[in-house]
DNA sequence: TATGTTTATTTAATGGTCCTAAGAGAACTT
DNA sequence: AAGTTCTCTTAGGACCATTAAATAAACATA
């Protein structure tokens, strides 16, 4: 039975990892950012020190694994808010992911504030391969929905000839970048409802607005309707979704 | 010759202090976040080691203090932009301030960086009062020309009727808090287009947006016109205080 | 089954970090 | 001139990342 042997040491291998990434998260979570050490992330699941080193080449490492890991989790969670009623208008899917994402950030303040403002210095991160895909799969969830609601019922877009010449530029370099599937005008649009919602959820996250709000899922949801508004779709039914409904 | 030599002694140590600012600055600019260490400045002033601690208590309080000293910086320089033309109408006053504020992020992104994502996790940072004052500082900046503009020319509200009731409320100690120089329908506003402004710049300096833009200038300018709008007021002069210009 | 290889892990050691403690010497005070 | 305060140094402890060398178990194969 060599073969089941084998097995066996990869889910021996894969298990461990399991449980490294879990101890690092507990220690973010519970002792913040700098507590994710290899030392204490060893200590905790029991194994001393450099051992550490068979599973990851280096701290850096381990923070990637640790943040491809939340990457993954947040982007299941939306995946799976989107799919949820496959045949909803788009505008009602693309809410139901903005939600899901929202809720796995509060929920998980500290990964998600680790993953935006990862403790690696942004210039000393490896390639960005990994973060690149990771936010092309980000990306992706929320383009669908708003590429599918262009494709069945445009909504309104500003004229062209009055953009900015240099932003038109960016913008048709970014539309051949997803593949045409919204044209520059269209895909302005797109990015300033994502910039408006991630703004928005990344401050909430990293304490920026404590100064005035106390809770903001209101404020969230004003802007999901202010979204819905912009890509010209009948304000999506206010309770769906919500925690409160 | 008593009190000129103890005046000479505080402009010692003041003068230290600075160059142990100017140091800490300079590694955060050219190593990043990470290089900032009580050991490095020291080295770097030609002290070794635990003499800095006889000018701050350690290491939080040495980023905590050459936190203060970015904000102050870009603080002023805001306010400078802002008053730069007394006679202004507000829209174009703020305006200038927010420009001011996007030159200073963008000239000084490492500093801007850290003084929105602080190495120092948010949960351990000491009383918040430095900071929170800070805030205050900041939000008066803003705040201050839309509250002449809602004085002398009141922009459009949303019906306090239609918002959901915990954010009327919070919005109504927000108002409070501000001394009622913003009703709470016209806090909301601006807190809306503070946190528009704010988030896109944050965004641009932690690099959230690279995927999609090269040269945020444009996107900053078309906020900036989509805030000027809101706030009721005619477009501002596009041409005025923009750098092209 | 006996031997060699791969894998997992440990201890030891290097050099870096933050920080505390104890003390030397200069500057200031009286 | 003596005492006090300020500034800074050296010495040392605890922690961290990382490498190297050694050990032991699991596995593969002759």
């Amino acid at each position: 039975m060599p073969a089941r042997t084998t097995d066996r040491r990869r889910r021996m291998r894969e298990a461990a990892l399991a449980e490294i990434h879990a101890a690092a998260r507990r220690l973010l979570v519970e002792q913040g950012p700098a507590a994710v050490t290899v030392n204490a992330v060893a200590r905790e699941v029991g194994m001393s020190g450099p051992a550490l080193y068979h599973y990851h080449a280096g701290h850096d490492e381990l923070v990637g694994a640790v943040t491809a890991g939340f990457f993954g989790e947040l982007a299941a969670e939306m995946e799976r808010a989107r799919d949820a009623r496959p045949g909803a208008p788009p505008v009602e899917r693309l809410a139901a992911a903005c939600r899901a994402m929202r809720a796995w950030a509060v929920a998980h303040r500290a990964e998600f504030g680790w993953i935006f403002a990862s403790p690696v210095a942004p210039a000393a991160r490896r390639d960005d391969a990994e973060r690149r895909l990771a936010g092309r799969r980000f990306e992706e969830i929320l383009l669908d929905p708003v590429a599918e609601l262009w494709r069945t019922r445009p909504f309104p877009v500003p004229d062209p000839a009055a953009l900015d010449a240099s932003l038109r530029d960016q913008l048709a370099a970014y539309s051949a970048s997803i593949g045409g599937r919204l044209p520059p005008e269209a895909a302005h649009v797109f990015l300033t409802c994502w910039t408006r919602l991630y703004g928005l959820l990344c401050m909430e996250v990293l304490h920026q607005l404590d100064f005035a709000y106390t809770d903001m899922e209101p404020v969230f949801e004003e802007c999901l309707r202010d979204i819905a508004a912009r890509l010209g779709a009948d304000a999506p039914d206010p309770a769906a979704g919500r925690p409160g409904g």
